[in-house]
DNA sequence: CTGTTATTTGACAACGCTGTCATCTAGCAA
DNA sequence: TTGCTAGATGACAGCGTTGTCAAATAACAG
């Protein structure tokens, strides 16, 4: 290691150098930067050109400390499932690129009490223009009401329920539900468990409302069907299919709120040597990455995550912008077909 | 949306409050911020007073433009793995929050040609004070190298066989794999597959070494192993079981190079009828999400992913505070025992 | 006490950019 | 040509910190 006796970094190349090469000032080098008018074509061509021979990239610090804006927004969660978040920020990346925007990701997980503070702490530190707010943090009242409270302009994904007037973006849950449901009626199944999920979670209850839905619109009686609570993994729609399957008169379809849970149910079939999907057809929700690892391959509603947060940068960009933008912008699911669903027997 | 009338944000709080509050100049309370000697303990007393009166947060931009550090580190992948990905951010995470830095987190997913220039425009434009570089980006020479000339601090993760002496975070692939084969061997198995990891990671001729290795220990010839080539996803793993499950004599295991190969081992015997662990013995490597997600769940090797970012992340802190540090740090993996895996039939 | 030296503190100029406002130039009508 | 106006450009003062260095204070020896 040779780090202490470095020679120093070279100089940084400031708007300075630039101004000097295109032979104008810096605030003509700046208004060329930010796009603003006022400049005469020739003029902004022979500094975008000194700014690409120098290779000059602006300082974001200088920018943010000087200016009203910092150029960078902030993408903040507090979720445990690798894919979801992995697929949120890539969504919220490519946008910002796209924008030329730099994306301050936060992970707030397992912050409890203190998750206000340090949200607070990043919009202060540093002066993100905006947030773009994951769930289940984009339905948390409280958060919601601190950052409105100090007029931090945000936009949430998939809020749930919540009557806030900021913009958001969702999917609409009940309706792919129903849409599932009535896809294994189709098939000819007619007696179709369900396994309710995490009940803090306000899609959980959307998606039951879908499955009972599509069973009143087929005549078939709900409270007749097995229904039970599962908790949006592995483990409880496991525990959840062993019961069921272990009715007198077990399902010949199970439909889980989502993916684990579904993964949960395949699990239990196996266990009681139950064939999938020839005795028991298996549906999830979600189209994570379990989805396709599983045995036999589930079939799901895919949810546009990446899009759907994608669509929120573009949202909070355009709110930053001042453009009108509205309310609730809602991403279409798509129902995938996998190996796990057949015929009822 | 009344975003277009709502009141200007609250004025944010400066060093000048803090300083008129504690009643000291803004260059103290820089002094105290900072840790800096030569503050008497009762006016460091009063300006922390101060501060958390007033929940002053100091402003980055301002810090980084004004001082010479940031208090900015960078976390760069270019990795399709939402798991390893997670676990890389989350515990580079943690030790940021420690040390009270901020973690600036850039995926460079399917950048190619332009990565060298992106990667160049974050250092530039952040001005982020060094940079935690996960694989497979941590094996890329030409990114190590452009780093190098612009003197830009940096430690890497699991860089393989670099002889760069750059401080590293490694663990020992050849060491674990051999530990695992010999495990299999101690149940009584002697015929043992292989399936080889994507020949373009470094560590997969590190895993493929320790089984032979092991192999060698224990007498067993190497070139009767039934050994294919995968590349890392579960789709070749399947095929791959599928190659060795349909020969004359089918091993009684399978080591398969990485966790989502194993899981597609695990589907291969799935499909062939083949029951886990009782006819064959699968292990993986990683112990990434998907091995406790299959069925049965999956021996394999606990790569410390999280714990690694995490030391990385000291080590780049204490280089960048001018600490000597070790060239390479290695972390020590774990057997983990699960399903899959039974004495030989 | 006084002089000298360490310790503690503060004044002030950066840092690299943007916002404001004044100045300059070109274009056009008279 | 002159006068006027709109458009283009630049001078300069910040933004909220830290670095430098000088000033003030405390501590100590003689």
């Amino acid at each position: 290691m040779n780090v202490g006796i470095r020679p120093a970094l070279a100089p940084r190349k400031t708007i300075d150098d630039v101004a000097e090469l295109a032979g104008v000032s810096i605030k003509t080098v700046s208004r060329v930067m930010n796009s603003e008018p006022g400049v005469r074509p020739e003029t902004r061509l022979k500094v975008q050109q000194a700014i690409a021979e120098l290779h000059y990239k602006p300082s974001l610090p200088a920018r943010s400390l000087a200016g009203k804006r910092s150029n960078l927004i902030g993408l903040i969660y507090d979720n445990p499932s690798a894919n979801y978040v992995f697929d949120v920020q890539n969504g919220a990346i490519a946008r910002c690129r796209e924008a030329d925007l730099r994306l301050f990701i936060q992970s707030c997980n397992g912050l409890g009490e203190s998750l206000i503070d340090e949200v607070l702490a990043l919009v202060e530190q540093t002066h993100v223009d905006g947030l773009v707010i994951a769930p289940p943090l984009s339905a948390d009242r409280v958060l919601i009401e601190a950052l409105d409270a100090r007029h931090v302009r945000f936009v949430r994904i998939a809020p749930g329920e919540g009557d806030h007037p900021s913009p958001a973006v969702t999917m609409d849950d009940r309706e792919a539900a129903r849409e599932m449901t009535a896809f294994l009626i189709g098939l000819g199944h007619r007696r179709i468990g369900f396994v309710t999920g995490h009940p803090d979670h306000l899609s959980s209850r959307q998606r039951s409302d879908g499955y009972a839905d599509a069973l009143r619109e087929a005549g078939i009686d709900r409270d007749a069907q097995p229904i039970e609570q599962g908790y949006n993994d592995i483990a409880t729609g496991s525990e959840a299919g062993l019961r069921m399957l272990d009715l007198a008169e077990p399902p010949t379809a199970i439909f889980a709120s989502n993916d684990d849970m579904a993964a949960g149910v395949i699990r239990a079939a196996h266990e009681r040597g139950v064939d999938v999907p020839s005795r028991l057809s298996v549906a999830g929700f979600d189209d994570s990455q379990i989805a396709g690892i599983v045995w036999p391959t589930l079939t799901t509603i895919h949810q546009p995550t990446a899009d759907m947060a994608n669509e929120a940068a573009r949202l909070l960009i355009d709110l930053l912008k001042g453009k009108e933008t509205a309310p609730v912008t809602e991403l279409a699911y798509t129902l995938i077909k996998r190996g796990s669903t057949a015929p009822a027997p």
